[in-house]
DNA sequence: GCCAACGTTGGC
DNA sequence: GCCAACGTTGGC
């Protein structure tokens, strides 16, 4: 088992929306970006990750989820209506795939970019490296521990 | 809203 | 295949 970590923009889709959708499942829909992708490809049944809201007040780590299904066909990229289409992918020739995610736990608090900047253990996390955009990426087993120990609220420096 | 960093596009 | 122009991401 793999683990991952996936980014959304709360007011976009947040954890709590995903506390609301049926069976507290959905499909990971809009990623538009290659290296994304294929990280998804990736993913496996039974696969955790954690889930990052980026662009809001407090980024941060704020629970996690699993993935219930593996990489498929990502059909907002072939409608038109959806603000994800992409007039370069078609049916035939898919570009963008989707996995479903299912709701795992909320954290009783977000665990902030700032704190996994702060700490030394995680400087290789992808996450916290200079310029990184990329919405999905890999964890470590050893960098998930270290960020799901209880106390790392306390190793803040 | 700014802007640095990065990805993508398309002309050549 | 290069690279300038443009678009997007995402922290601040």
């Amino acid at each position: 088992m793999r683990f991952w970590l996936m980014k959304s923009e709360p007011n976009v889709f947040s954890i709590d929306d995903l506390v609301q959708c049926p069976n507290q499942t959905e499909p990971w829909e809009g990623v538009r970006n290659y290296q994304a992708r294929n990280f998804m490809r990736e993913m496996e049944c039974g696969d955790l990750a954690f889930f990052y809201h980026s662009n809001c007040k407090e980024t941060g780590i704020v629970g996690v989820m699993k993935i219930v299904k593996a990489a498929y066909v990502d059909d907002s990229a072939l409608d038109e209506n959806s603000p994800y289409f992409d007039s370069k992918s078609s049916v035939e020739k898919p570009r963008w795939c989707c996995v479903d995610v299912q709701f795992v736990e909320k954290f009783k608090r977000t665990i902030t970019l700032h704190e996994l900047k702060a700490n030394i253990e995680l400087s290789d996390f992808q996450l916290v490296q200079r310029g990184n955009r990329l919405s999905i990426l890999p964890v470590t087993d050893t960098q998930w521990a270290f960020i799901k120990k209880p106390d790392i609220s306390f190793q803040i420096s």
